[in-house]
RNA sequence: GCGCGCAUAGCUCAGCUGGUUAGAGCGUUCGCAUGACAUGCGAAAGGCCCCAGGUUCAAAUCCUGGUGCGCGUACCA
């Protein structure tokens, strides 16, 4: 193209070189925040949306504030914003509200890794001073990715952001917590907890995850018995001998039987149990049970009322029950006490081979060690078994029945949930303990000054919630539960859209909470995104240095090609690999669309008013544009947007620019002019309509285009308001 | 151990309510400055659709078994 023939068309100047998205992007995000349109009582108002429409909302799983996004955020932003737009463009009064999350435990480990590295920690200062450390570190960390999420282009509505720490949200969990005593769903008992030695707090069964070791597990004389253990360190208070009823070898054996026998620190008596629970088939089927530091052994102890001892403190070193051995740690202690059972001549063998794997706390990986203690549990069953109810009735659907099926399996066979946390950052618990019989009761209004068991002294319960018993409740507080218009207009919201590795942590809660409180499910659907990975599959994280983070591939490929790489080809619910040279190519993608503008503005720089068009024009866009429009609107309305902008992309540059462009030429240059003018209206169609379908996707680079378009060919200012094509 | 899922082109993945020559992106090879675009255009190569059985006129697609991998969950006797 040489310069003269550059001026004499009338194509807007931004066109003159390629798609440059740090040129635009801040500056439409402003536009639309600006216009208001992201609250859609403002849609209404300015009679973009119809007040009777109907809605479509979504809340926004809160990130959390301890640092900048992830990939997995990017993604998540990306599907949310993608179905906003989406509905928002089809008239729906469409409402996406955003939060934070102060995120608990999570927040607290980063903080407290913080406070390492400056030598400092957390056991040296008040509760007063770190709690107030942690939330303007939070607080600053949460307008900072607030900002990140306005860059990936975010379109929700900012006047109903909220906190997870907000009155409004507390004032609803404690609400909850006391109508869950009153229903005897609560209740604060002393049970075995997931201990972290490291953190000194109980975590969640969640919380914790299994690590595959291979351990040696070691066979001792016991009495009579060959007793086997991967933990002779806890073996000090054991004085029961736990066999299955029905083990011919033991049938000597009475229940209740005691038995002289010695034991590492001299003779002990041991007492012969009964109980189905001890597998015959696992090595010599006698085992001896330490119901203070194992779930198992907890349950046969309650059974046959038991004695329970603490073995082990709460960092990790034992007690003065090991004699010699106390104040040791664990590990060391083991290798000694398995040389003094040596000596003793009880070492029977060892067998080195045994894989088995433990729980380790999910942070620091630390090894969890069970403990008695007295926490608040939430019973399950009654809540699960009203969310499997919802399942069935299909009040609440997932996006692919693989992720039901998991849902219920878990829910099936779920287990009491201790909400109890011995950390600062988070939502104290309201309730008083008594100091006597340990019994704990919900004290909204601070009145209880004694127990109204024993009468006995009380004391504030120093615990806090788990993140999760708060967050659970996340749509009832952000939708204003309960007498607010939004509960009304937008409760249970259309779709939960969120990571597949939290369907238990948060999904499942906020069924049973939302059921529980409102006797409604909180979501139609949910839908499970999979797990952002690196180019070889590999998780991304830090310490493996394969982490991409969202805001470098933005300034280097621009926010669309991002969203796009993490959309096309990626099905819901797997895990996808992000490979930047897929970003690429929708950069390029999106420079492509770029210039189609182009020749299309400059081909149509005189297209008249009211142009018919021709019949073959008229075919092109029945057969063509027509269908293909039909087709991607289909993906979407089934949620399939790997699927709709992979077709959007190849409709785009497959068929509109490589055939139908190329097709037009000698059109355009036609003495005819009805056949020209037909065509050029054609094109201007085809341009109009390629964004429209792309926008939710690249809103960017379609919002800037849009706004070069001639006002002839455009039925909105803001092509974010614009109607979705229809047929 | 139990549950869920995956196995398709060099890489990453679609397709799988069974039906013409199995698709895409990236990558590779070859050729092109073609008046929108070299962030481009045109072409090409590349696949016992994991294995073995079965159902069927017909299987990448459904069933059974196996192998390999991933995730979740239990068990520390």
């Amino acid at each position: 193209m040489s310069s003269e023939q550059q001026n004499t068309t009338n194509i807007p100047p931004i066109f003159l070189k390629p798609y440059e998205p740090s040129e635009h992007e801040a500056r439409l995000y402003k536009m639309w925040e600006e216009s208001g349109f992201f609250n859609p009582d403002i849609c209404i108002e300015k009679g973009i949306t119809k007040a009777d429409a109907e809605t479509f909302s979504i809340v926004m799983p809160p990130p959390n504030a301890n640092g900048s996004l992830h990939a997995g955020h990017a993604l998540f932003v990306t599907v949310q914003d993608i179905m906003i737009r989406y509905a928002r463009m089809q008239g729906k009064r469409t409402l996406w509200i955003p939060g934070a999350d102060h995120a608990g435990f999570e927040t607290q480990i980063v903080y407290e890794k913080k406070l390492e590295k400056e030598g400092r920690s957390r056991f040296q200062m008040t509760s007063e001073e770190l709690y107030a450390e942690i939330m303007q570190f939070t607080l600053a960390n949460k307008d900072f990715m607030l900002g990140q999420i306005r860059e990936l282009g975010a379109s929700c509505d900012w006047s109903r952001l909220l906190f997870t720490l907000d009155p409004r949200v507390i004032d609803i969990v404690y609400k909850t917590f006391k109508q869950m005593e009153e229903d005897k769903l609560v209740y604060r008992g002393a049970r075995i907890v997931n201990w972290c030695p490291k953190h000194q707090t109980s975590l969640s069964n969640l919380e914790t995850k299994s690590v595959e070791r291979k351990d040696p597990f070691y066979y001792f004389q016991y009495g009579p018995f060959v007793i086997g253990t991967a933990r002779p360190e806890t073996k000090f208070g054991d004085k029961y001998v736990v066999v299955h009823p029905d083990d011919t070898r033991y049938a000597e054996f009475t229940h209740g039987q005691q038995i002289e026998l010695e034991w590492i620190n001299g003779p002990i008596t041991a007492t012969v149990i009964k109980d189905e629970a001890s597998d015959p088939d696992m090595g010599s089927g006698a085992m001896t049970i330490t119901p203070w530091h194992s779930g198992v052994d907890f349950e046969i102890a309650k059974r046959h009322n038991l004695d329970y001892e603490q073995v082990i403190d709460w960092k990790g070193k034992l007690l003065p029950i090991a004699e010699e051995f106390t104040g040791m740690n664990i590990m060391e202690a083991r290798a000694k006490i398995v040389e003094k059972l040596e000596a003793k001549g009880l070492l029977v063998k060892i067998d080195s081979e045994y894989m088995h794997s433990v729980p380790c706390c999910f942070k620091c990986e630390r090894e969890i060690e069970p403990q008695i203690r007295d926490q608040w549990f939430v019973t399950t069953k009654p809540l699960a078994e009203k969310a499997l109810g919802a399942v069935a009735d299909k009040k609440v659907t997932f996006v692919t029945e693989a992720q039901e099926r998991v849902f219920k399996h878990w829910l099936e066979n779920i287990e009491d949930w201790n909400i109890s946390r011995q950390i600062v950052w988070g939502i104290p618990i309201p309730a008083k303990i008594c100091t006597k019989c340990g019994h704990g009761m919900v004290d909204l209004e601070d009145t209880i000054t004694e127990c109204t068991k024993c009468a006995g002294q009380v004391e504030k319960d120093p615990d806090t919630f788990d993140t999760w018993f708060s967050s659970g409740q996340w749509p009832l507080a952000t939708t204003n539960y309960p007498d607010s218009q939004d509960f009304a207009d937008y409760y249970p919201t259309s779709v939960m859209e969120t990571g597949k590795d939290i369907i238990f942590f948060w999904v499942s809660r906020m069924i049973m909470f939302g059921l529980y409180r409102t006797g409604e499910v909180p979501f139609k659907s949910v839908y499970l995104h999979g797990m952002v990975l690196d180019k070889q599959g590999k998780k991304m994280s830090k310490s493996k240095g394969n982490v991409i983070a969202p805001s470098e591939i933005q300034s280097k490929y621009g926010t669309d090609a991002l969203r796009m790489g993490l959309i096309v080809n990626n099905a819901p619910g797997t895990d996808m690999n992000l490979d930047p040279d897929k970003i690429n190519a929708n950069k390029k993608f999106a420079n492509k669309l770029w210039n189609i503008t182009r020749f299309v503005l400059d081909a149509t720089a005189d297209l008249p008013s009211g142009a018919t068009l021709t019949e073959e024009d008229q075919a092109n866009i029945a057969t063509i544009l027509t269908v293909n429009t039909t087709e991607i609107t289909k993906y979407m309305n089934t949620d399939r947007f790997d699927l709709a902008s992979e077709k959007i992309y190849h409709f785009v540059w497959d068929y509109f620019a490589s055939e139908l462009i190329e097709a037009s030429k000698p059109l355009l240059a036609s003495n005819d002019t009805a056949v020209r003018a037909s065509r050029q209206a054609l094109l201007a169609e085809y341009l109009v309509t390629s964004v429209k379908l792309l926008h939710p996707f690249m809103p960017f680079v379609t919002e800037a285009i849009w706004q070069e378009l001639p006002k002839t060919m455009k039925d909105q200012d803001i092509l974010m308001v614009a109607p979705w094509p229809t047929n």
